[in-house]
DNA sequence: CAATATTCTTGATGCAGATCAAGAAACGAT
DNA sequence: ATCGTTTCTTGATCTGCATCAAGAATATTG
């Protein structure tokens, strides 16, 4: 608690300024200000358009989501919605990584990480209901943020977009659903194990993966503790995996995937 | 082992002849045969009409949904999909109880028991993906099956079906993203204080609960073994609860309560 | 109703994983 | 680079839950 910010939640190296839900005004980029009349197509309204949930949307619709949309920066370690709180706005991450999170009591778990062109959090924009789970940056990452009402006016007249809302949200359940699975089916190793080979595949690597995430994000991720993850990855010597820091060396694939028996309708 | 059927994946009292894909032709009733031109709206066209998922449809789309669509009743503990097949067709719930489970290895696990109205499994149909759960009847039930494809053809030419759509599909994300975090977040006498709670407020009572499934199901859902649900029983004792045969008698709310600490971001 | 499964319960035991504690390594700030 | 902080690791211990086993209760079948 070493920072001087009045709202902390949370000691760390990584808690700046501020802790709570980050809406400074002052550093909005407002995409489009039609009171100018003019800078209505900067460089983020092409950024925009090229995320896939906007591909198919025709230019009238498209300009109706922009006309009240913001671009924003985020530093690393922000807290960018709290769950509990009104879905105001379709979230959309543009460059960098954010967690999904949630808590209960005094227990916090990790959701799951989001890259480049993910949304969230969609459901709740949907149904006009508070969010599930909050959400912070993970690295230095750029936000679209979409009021929910345009979101859903533009659902109802243009079924383009609609196909792209309702493709993005079963993707999105899909995995929730897959998630379900890993944890109530697989034991911690298991999931370790099968984490490494999703690792594996997404870097389109063949013997050496680098976990991009901290450790103990992982182990909350996974549902384990951080001292169990130190000793799950030692376990796993037995199945042909040696650790280094971030970097984790596949020494023998096909062990691991004797022991990970990965799943398509798990791990797909 | 003892019943004579060819294809049996469990023993038990429930398994009758029929233990994988109940799909035998001859029991199917289909809902509008064009062929014959006559017949087109029996009593099961407005019992699928009142579904809400129909609720805001037009004629003319409900008319494309219902064209090659199926009624039909299925016996107690029927198959009716397996995960990993094609979703050839949404599935509606018109009467009793269906339970979506997993497996994994030689593992399984419930994942939710579906009632009244309720769908499954609209994501599958939606992105043209194999189921990735299971799904059998509890109760004799009456299923309506409806083409994915017509599903998603009257999507495209419907906003409004379109947004009931949309509306289940989050419903249904929201309902697995809070399974999650019960599961991430608590522990098994933490979940099982909080599902009583969760049946007393669905069944509208004030000191007693009916448990209307049976209690290796509710182990499973809860993610937890038959032994370990018995003994958790037993330990509530201490927050004001006790148990008789499939009654569940509230002693004390208040304790109840303030031990599971029901939140309405995973109960509500 | 009796016979037979199956589920539910209870006890004994074992294991997976959490917690507590402390040192090592890595990181960020000055 | 150095100091302070945080994360990571390893060991010791404890707890929750699973497994194994067997009897009691309940449901199903003939």
């Amino acid at each position: 608690m070493s920072c001087g910010s009045k709202v902390v939640v949370k000691a760390g190296r990584y808690i700046y300024l501020v802790a709570q839900r980050y809406f400074d005004a002052s550093r909005l980029i407002k995409i489009n200000r039609p009171s100018l009349g003019e800078d209505v197509a900067p460089k983020h309204l092409e950024e925009i358009r090229a995320n896939p949930l906007f591909a198919a949307t025709n230019d009238e619709s498209f300009a109706t989501l922009v006309r009240g949309a913001y671009v924003q920066n985020f530093p690393p370690h922000t807290e960018l919605i709290t769950e509990g709180e009104p879905a105001d706005f379709l979230h959309i991450v543009s460059t960098g990584c954010v967690e999904l999170f949630s808590n209960w009591r005094d227990r916090e778990t990790s959701m799951t990480f989001l890259g480049e062109n993910a949304t969230f959090i969609l459901a709740a924009t949907i149904k006009d209901r508070p969010y599930l789970m909050s959400a912070r940056t993970l690295n230095k990452s750029r936000v679209i943020m979409v009021p929910s009402q345009d979101i859903r006016t533009v659902f109802e007249r243009d079924s383009d977009f609609a196909k792209s809302i309702v493709f993005e949200l079963a993707s999105c359940y899909r995995a929730s659903v897959k998630s379900t699975k890993n944890i109530k089916l697989r034991t911690s190793l298991e999931r370790l194990a099968n984490y490494i080979l999703q690792l594996r595949r997404d870097q389109e690597t063949n013997d050496q993966v680098v976990l991009e995430l901290e450790k103990r994000k992982i182990a909350s991720f996974l549902g384990m503790t951080p001292e169990n993850l130190s000793r799950a990855f030692a376990s796993l010597k037995n199945h042909g995996v040696e650790v280094d820091g971030q970097t984790v060396i596949i020494k023998d694939v096909v062990a691991l995937t004797a022991f990970a028996k990965p799943a398509l309708l798990i791990d797909g």
